[in-house]
DNA sequence: ATTTCGTTTGACCGTTTGGTCAAATCCGGG
DNA sequence: CCCGGATTTGACCAAACGGTCAAACGAAAT
């Protein structure tokens, strides 16, 4: 079997049905809470099925994790050293809010994995993930030197960005326990958190 | 048995260790992934003397949700509305920090809890938590209409000061990731998110 | 029509898991 | 020292779980 290249068109909706199914049980039970049944049923196929594509539980978690890491990593890379620094950095809490509304799954998917430890994406973490950050961290720093942004230390100013946007979709419950129940979460905090960080990063 | 009153010492010491080896437990691996098994060795008990101690598996996470509730929220609690408005905040923050760095095994429990849907404590979201949420975030509205701090959604900044300070203690994994290896991120994080919420909120 | 290969499934297996129970052990008060 | 209730445990159980396998099915090509 040639693994590199998915052959038939049959084996590529399957295995986009399966990830999507695994996607929606794991984002909500965690890994160990996640059931091979519950992802088969989900998935409209049968759980030895769902075996013939993925060798193992643990192999259908693994594809989910490293083929979103790209796509969620996606905004900060398009963090822009030319332009506007807090337009920049306001624009990028824009799109990672955006992602937090349309992609909960996926934040939640990562939040389960992270919390207990980040066992399966390690490694990850601390190649591409911390690569990509040191670049971006460096360009922020040089905006802060500058004097075109307040002097605020790069690497934690975007886990505050990753911390308050990707709240409203890891802990969308207690969000919206708190909030009255006919409030709009997303766009509320739209509008608090593009204050929020344009207050504490201009200069004035 | 009286159920109100725990009476003997050695009743009262046991129940001690289970709660004590559950938090670390569930902490770790959420409430699905944490077995009996696992709880009794941390707590150095037989895996049926737990359970004399408590009627199931799910009694003992209630029962540590819901002991821990108040011990999370008594920072919130002391934010004094006859204080200054931005110092308040601030120290809510520091405090806030100081519990996500000495007590990062709680917030990880509610972590894993609420990232799943809170299906356990919903109700006491709901309820107290939301109660005193709404308490609080009323004296930082009066703040801000007085114009003692700048002029932004209460609630939300709650969760913002949520949000940053608990990222440290429940993504401490990715944080130590990213960071270098001889980083103090608890320090560095104290640092930046004083002068960070003091941009974001004072008046200039 | 037959071959061939990709796909699907019912039945099954060994292990793990939450929980039970009767019997044994411990321990303080009389 | 003895008694009765509190405590502890080894053995056990039923259900759920991840995973296997041989057999059946499907469809396209010859």
């Amino acid at each position: 079997m040639n693994e590199a290249a998915p052959q038939t068109r049959i084996q590529k909706r399957n295995t986009r049905v399966i990830l999507d199914a695994a996607l929606e049980i794991f984002s909500q039970h965690g890994f160990r809470g996640a059931t091979l049944d519950q992802i088969a049923q989900a998935a409209g196929l049968s759980k030895p099925n769902l075996l013939y594509y993925f060798p193992s539980k643990e192999a259908i978690h693994v594809a989910l994790l490293s083929g979103l890491m790209d796509t969620w990593l996606d905004p900060l890379r398009r963090l822009d050293p030319e332009g506007d620094p807090v337009e920049e950095i306001v624009g990028y809490v824009r799109l990672k809010l955006q992602m937090a509304r349309d992609f909960p799954r996926e934040s939640r998917l990562f939040a389960n994995e992270i919390v207990q430890g980040a066992p399966r994406i390690l490694d990850q973490i601390e190649g591409p993930l911390k690569a990509l950050v040191d670049e971006k961290a460096a360009v922020i720093g040089t905006w802060a030197e500058a004097g075109r942004i307040a002097p605020l230390n790069p690497h934690h100013l975007i886990f505050s960005i990753w911390a308050t946007t990707q709240h409203y979709a890891d802990f969308d419950a207690q969000v919206r326990g708190i909030l009255p129940a006919d409030a709009a979460p997303f766009e509320e905090a739209e509008t608090f958190l593009a204050d929020f960080f344009r207050r504490a990063l201009s200069i004035r």
